[in-house]
DNA sequence: AAGCAGAGTCGAAGCGCTTGAACTACCGGT
DNA sequence: ACCGGTAGTTCAAGCGCTTCGACTCTGCTT
């Protein structure tokens, strides 16, 4: 193994000025940065990890925790990850993983190891029970989700309750009067996640601001449980004519038995979803969409932990300003027999694809 | 910080007592044991890990390199990171995630700054570049996929020729006579990645053998991609009856523009998936599928490196056989105008859902 | 001419742990 | 009574790195 002092006698200087080279916390001269930088190439250094750590106390690593569960949306769980790694890597980080199976005790063992600098926490729960343990760790932590009580702990998430809201604004400004709601499955509402009672909270809300009849559902990730989901609310609620499906894992399969139904979109029935702008992209019909952007939100979650590790700022709840992109998969909504609604409004003709490329309502607050 | 020492003087021994019941390298009474771990319990001491692996040159640390692509399989790689994470737990190692955008120079990275223990790598290509490193590491690795070139290196995977070859065998039984591929995007194939090459060889080898035709195609990820896709293999080939789907990714978008396009599964096209078992079984139909198994790949994987690690084994490449589970997705096929086709054959009726719940072609060669 | 600041470098003291060698009891065999 | 062996424990030497304090030059200021 080729070790520092190596570096050092190659370039014939001092183990410590190697390091104040590799740290740049000295002023070293050009000509012998320049050797130890050769010397460097040459030997084919890199640094013990380890040793750095102990001596250092920074171990250069960031913990990630994910759930693993499969009723959870996995893609958008995946761009997290990957967002999180190359924004980790670009800051000199490595990235090591946890599954949330592994509970406070995990974090703790991972913290109190001296593995890792800094925690990214994703899937957290209303009443998260790793609070306390994040809370006490004197580490750096970023939640992705906001817990009930984000007290001293920084948070960054998608603004669901404006998500939420979005959706009904949009489709209440289509005409439509009567909505569905395909959430998440009903164990991610009974364990409470965060995410999930926050955008049903805006959609209601919305929906009765603005007079609408908003019908929640939950739906658990197979088929049948779509089946019998989309059975239900159109039994009982035979004139929904708008659904907003925030549940990524069973997307394509509404849509199919929508159209197994008989049920065109957007003519018989106008679809928003919420996930990522290319999976909403990429179905048979463009969908309507308030994108959930991983990508931004895993970046920002890193960068909140790297200045917290710099003592650069102080724990703070960043929550984006979700976009609504409209594509082909809404219409405006005109009533069958004239009955209770107030106006067709902008009924302006079929909804072309993809009408413009993207429709920003709020600036995204960076 | 709780150090070794602490523990030490709590339980009144040495630091090197302590440490020897930690690993269990040295006798130790039971009454000295007791005393220690009850220290250990009272001061929450947990090793820190720099120290560990800087004096023992173990850093109980495994590194898992995924391809972070989104022509890529996501979910299936989500899967492979979840079992492996879990599987390194229970050897009481912790996972570091690297991306394949590394390349070669992050692997020579992790190992050289001894990080990691032992490396595990996905998404293998035939001619892989990384794999002259990979054996320069001096450091156990298991790779999951089957390089040209596999010498002196552990590898696993799916015996993906064999898959190929019994999907192909699986409709010929039913009497299909041509059979179209949707394979991976073009991506995967032009950059020689391992498994596509491998299925597309069983897939052709086995129809040329039973005398069917085979139609190769390749589908990028995207609802376009596979409408084109389906357009042409229908347009050129129009009596093709059996649809084998070896691209995840694009499963839903397959089945719902054969829909589409008024072909009824299995009644006018029969459909075999390779993709793991609960995806074929969520479907509108119940796919016919061959499984891939992202969990106990990931999984053997692990056991391979530890086993590695601990001097126990020689690289060795491991194929899983395949197992394919009939579904509600395919059904035997018989000649519209008694045209060229050998027998009806074991024409018994429609197919029922699920029909046996799961269909051993091999065993799996533990 | 003396003094001083700053730039550039080095020496050495750890960081917390593992491990080979050495030590201490205490056992049974002779 | 002595020796050898073994189980249980301790000592001390690192593992490779960072960093504080000290040292040596220059180049200025006064």
């Amino acid at each position: 193994m080729v070790t520092i002092a190596d570096v050092a006698s190659d370039a014939g200087v001092s183990a410590s000025t190697v390091s104040y080279v590799l740290s740049g916390k000295r002023s070293i001269s050009p000509a012998t940065r320049r050797r130890v930088e050769n010397s460097i190439r040459k030997l084919g250094y890199h640094p013990h990890a380890g040793a750095r750590a102990l001596a250092g106390s920074r171990a250069n690593v960031l913990t990630l925790v994910v759930p693993l569960r499969a009723d959870q949306n996995v893609p958008v769980v995946m761009q997290f990850v990957a967002s999180v790694v190359t924004a980790a890597r670009s800051h000199d980080h490595d990235v090591l993983l946890l599954t949330k199976d592994e509970g406070p005790e995990g974090l703790r063992r991972v913290a109190a190891s001296s593995m890792t600098d800094a925690l990214i926490v994703m899937d957290i729960e209303a009443a998260e029970p790793r609070v306390p343990v994040l809370r006490s760790l004197r580490r750096p932590v970023v939640l992705i989700g906001v817990p009930d009580d984000p007290h001293e702990l920084t948070c960054v998430d998608l603004d669901f309750v404006a998500a939420g809201s979005m959706c009904v604004a949009h489709l209440a400004d289509l005409g439509h009067r009567r909505v569905a709601l395909v959430g998440p499955s009903p164990a991610v509402y009974a364990r409470g996640t965060s995410y999930a009672g926050r955008f049903l909270r805006g959609f209601t809300a919305t929906a009765e601001h603005r007079g609408l009849t908003a019908v929640p559902a939950s739906c658990a990730p197979s088929y049948d449980a779509v089946r019998a989901c989309l059975e239900q609310v159109l039994r009982d609620q035979p004139d929904t004519t708008a659904l907003v499906v925030h549940n990524e894992a069973v997307l394509p399969a509404v849509l199919s038995e929508l159209q197994q139904r008989g049920l065109r979109v957007p003519r018989d029935i106008s679809v928003v979803a919420v996930c990522p702008d290319d999976m909403a992209a990429n179905q048979a019909i463009p969908l309507t969409s308030v994108a959930i952007p991983a990508g931004e939100l895993g970046r920002t979650a890193v960068e909140m932990a790297m200045r917290q590790l710099n003592g650069e700022t102080h724990p703070e709840v960043r929550l984006l300003s979700p976009r609504l992109t409209p594509r082909a998969s809404t219409a405006p909504h005109t009533t069958p027999h004239g009955m209770e609604n107030r106006e067709p409004a902008g009924r302006t003709g079929r909804v072309t694809r993809e009408p413009s490329p993207r429709h920003d309502e709020k600036g995204e607050g960076r």
